[in-house]
DNA sequence: CGACATATTGAGTACATTCAAAGTCTGTGG
DNA sequence: CCACAGACTTTGAATGTACTCAATATGTCG
């Protein structure tokens, strides 16, 4: 169906002294950086590091045995992700764009009295989300899932110019949809004037239509 | 759409010395009771209180404006439900049946070392459900939804005999599908010998076809 | 038994999909 | 600077899965 460059973590991993922090920004540990589309973790790998976002973007997915894929998430800047309740990933992670994230060992994290406060308030931001993401899924027509997810975008990065750092591809699989239907919607929203394209992945938003058409 | 009845918890909170317990059991708190369709916590409902099932079943929905309704999930006996990363609860939660919970002041867990970890896992786990959930939604098809669905039971409540505590309406919000659709999805789950059907409610996993249908 | 809620079945429709083609953008090399 | 290749995106036409609306069946409780 599609193809992924599949690269050993290591193959990118810097361990430089100068590239090895050890305390501030939350405390996590090593920094490491990934090429566009490299793997982070795979599905079914074992779960003993979490990571945080530094810069550039995360996207994790689950690949059915047909090629079907589901992504989980996206993650940027500040947000931390890999945290498991079990042994093993259930999704994989990959880097959208080159990206910069801090590494620490879960049972580090684990040990870390304030380490473990700000993973806990992670994962339960990321339950809500996944909450969110469920109505979405579940209940939103093709035009609401575009709207709502360009919303999304735009709150968390905080403006009306919203820079979309995935493909059609990416978002068709985070809003269960096809990137035909995607792009159609694209140019729907367009047409009804609730955004505008700059370029295919620069939109902006234009008034309160687009809040209207999301559904929120 | 669909009507719920709301009556307030307190109608129902039993606050007797004899009903008040203080350790065991996780070290969760005052033990309360609900009826059948009772609310337990609204939408946007402040979210001071954290929840565990002792016995009976319990549903999340989000309601949206227009009565599109998701089910975020089920609980079960022994499941901790409405922890939230912010101040309010983003679900509603109900009772399935006649239920038990032991309820305990989230202000209480967060200082308690126990029952904060074993807050964080459930937490984790529930992370995880929705995860799976996600994929559900996204990209199975209907009758690999209701398949899924039923094998999840099955091995929540161990064994190829499987009730179903809720109507199929709440199948429906849950899969992201109608009841029209769940029902002619049973119907020939049961013309394909993957299930067979005592009642509308017991249902009998016929050897591994099930599985199959599910495209895990 | 009759009334009401829940579940199933049937027929026609609609929304998103599939398959196919055309258009646009980006980077590389001449 | 322009031409070309390849990837990504958009548009078009036909199809199909799940939906809507409607009727019937089953179950439960007075």
């Amino acid at each position: 169906m599609r193809e992924f460059t599949v690269s050993t973590p290591t193959a990118t991993l810097v361990m430089t002294p100068a590239s090895v922090s050890t305390s501030h920004d939350g405390g996590f540990g090593v920094r490491m950086t990934f090429a566009r589309d490299e793997e982070i973790f795979a599905q079914e790998e074992e779960a003993d590091l979490i990571y945080k976002v530094v810069s550039g973007a995360v996207r994790t997915t689950c690949l059915m045995a047909d090629g079907r894929r589901q992504i989980g998430s996206f993650y940027f800047a500040g947000d931390v992700f890999g945290v498991e309740a079990g042994e093993f990933h259930r999704f994989s992670a990959e880097a959208l764009c080159d990206l910069v994230v801090l590494v620490m060992k879960r049972s580090l994290v684990e040990r870390d009295e304030a380490l473990r406060t700000e993973v806990w308030r992670a994962t339960a931001q990321e339950l809500a989300r996944a909450q969110e993401h469920l109505l979405l899924l579940g209940r939103k027509t093709a035009c609401e899932k575009v709207a709502s997810f360009i919303i999304d975008l735009a709150r968390r990065q905080g403006g009306e110019k919203v820079f979309l750092p995935m493909c059609r591809q990416d978002m068709a699989d985070y809003l269960g949809l096809t990137i035909e239907t995607v792009s159609r919607m694209m140019t729907q929203l367009q047409a009804e004037r609730a955004i505008a394209l700059d370029d295919a992945r620069r939109v902006r938003i234009q008034g309160p239509a687009l809040e209207r058409m999301a559904s929120a």
